[in-house]
DNA sequence: CCAACGATGCGCACAGTGTTCGCTAACTGG
DNA sequence: CCAGTTAGCGAACACTGTGCGCATCGTTGG
């Protein structure tokens, strides 16, 4: 007897944890702490035992509150999707601009979290704060004057750009990051493989050195916004009232 | 000694495998095998292990050929572009036709093989299948009359919006696999949500009962030639000669 | 005031992952 | 015929997501 309570180490020696002194746990702090982590460490870095840790937790508590990896995943990208601020939209004369603006915000939002670049591919994004932006949007666009079917298609050609050319963008930096260089030793190591790449694309090649002394941060934003103008253009011939901008 | 020979079972057994019938194992039969099984079952399907046994070899062997199951999924992806057949891009005067071809092209590729989309938040596509592409398409838009500038932004804008379209159409498509219910049951099921989203968000509710009834296939489709063509109508101006269309 | 209860946190365990390390066995050039 | 290079592989390591059962809590009904 004495025997097996040597041998069961901590029978009468209990922690006596009284834990409640918070709420200790809520899926809005867990999913809050996730994009953290997120936002740290990059989407490799991310495991329910490291999440837990960082709340002081078990990994397996957070099971209470969350049903899946997965799920936990989608609640992130639609709380990151949450610090969307919806550009004023009650003037529709400006209808240009505020489209300018909203996909300006989405883009901005990605590359402040460039792991959705990662996740983009994993949801719908049905989410509701997504929802409701897009609502508004088809609001405003039909008040400029755009049938709801052709709004619904600029909207979503609008929309699909922005994903693509921001996605690429957040995975090049995510890239970037994780190899630890900057954009110009990076430059620098390709050099090499530029002499043969003049041979076979000239025309890449000749994109590539013009772009080479711009300062890369500015030179995205404007060919983000050049590609944008063009589909704007493109979309606007929808409107009642023909091809006049703005 | 005997002992020994007893409890080291088979010292003298060796199997004596003459395995060199054929090469046995090669790059490119893997990434081959790769694709083979992302196709069939998934993105979350690939793990080594399950690589190596469907090529008769161990799991480990696979690094004498590959470094990382990140190369071999980057390798992976540039392997299916190599299914892009280029189409004929010798007449400039059929920019628009060439580019478009192109452009269901590459979505018709990533639809294909939906497990992209999980991917192209990973990739830098630098592959050589796509540069060889962007070259020729450089070339031939240069030819049709955009300066150089403007076919390279041209070129990043209809890239970019095919990549986030369809992107977002094979994420749908790989959910719909995974959860094993078709389209119309999840449309089925969705329908008491409904209810709610008519009050709060009529325009969304208004354009998802009109297109109930479509096929979603025919739908999907459209929607993308119509993005397509909003962008190729905005990028058009920038040809020498103007907005002529043709 | 105590007993019963639902909710919550958590240790353990399981199956599986990517990858490293030596080892063997085969092929190759001299 | 032999040395050296190389392809393949089994074992092992450090992890992963997650189900199960138990301990503990705040609450509530008798």
């Amino acid at each position: 007897m004495t025997a097996d309570d040597r041998q069961i180490p901590s029978v009468w020696a209990r922690p006596s944890r009284e834990r409640r002194e918070q709420p200790a746990l809520s899926r809005q702090q867990i999913v809050a702490e996730a994009v953290r982590l997120l936002d740290a460490e990059g989407v490799d870095a991310l495991s329910m035992r490291k999440l837990g840790t960082r709340l002081g937790a078990g990994a397996t508590s957070l099971y209470r509150h969350v049903a899946n990896k997965d799920e936990l995943v989608e609640l992130a990208v639609d709380e990151v999707f949450g610090e969307l601020r919806a550009p004023d939209m009650s003037d529709p004369a400006h209808w240009r601009e505020t489209t300018i603006a909203c996909a300006q915000g989405i883009r901005a939002v990605i590359l402040r979290h460039p792991w959705m670049a990662s996740m983009l591919g994993a949801m719908a994004y049905l989410g509701p704060n997504l929802m409701r932006l897009s609502e508004d949007l088809l609001a405003m666009l039909e008040a400029a004057g755009f049938p709801l079917t052709e709004a619904n298609g600029a909207m979503n050609t609008v929309f699909a750009y922005v994903l693509g050319m921001t996605g690429s963008e957040a995975a090049w930096l995510t890239m970037l990051a994780r190899s630890g260089q900057s954009e110009d030793e990076w430059a620098e190591r390709l050099k090499p493989a530029f002499e043969n790449l003049h041979r076979t694309h000239p025309r890449l090649s000749a994109l590539f050195t013009a772009q080479a002394d711009d300062d890369p941060v500015r030179r995205r934003e404007e060919e983000f916004a050049y590609g944008l103008d063009r589909i704007l253009d493109g979309v606007s011939v929808a409107r009642t009232g023909g091809p006049t901008f703005d």
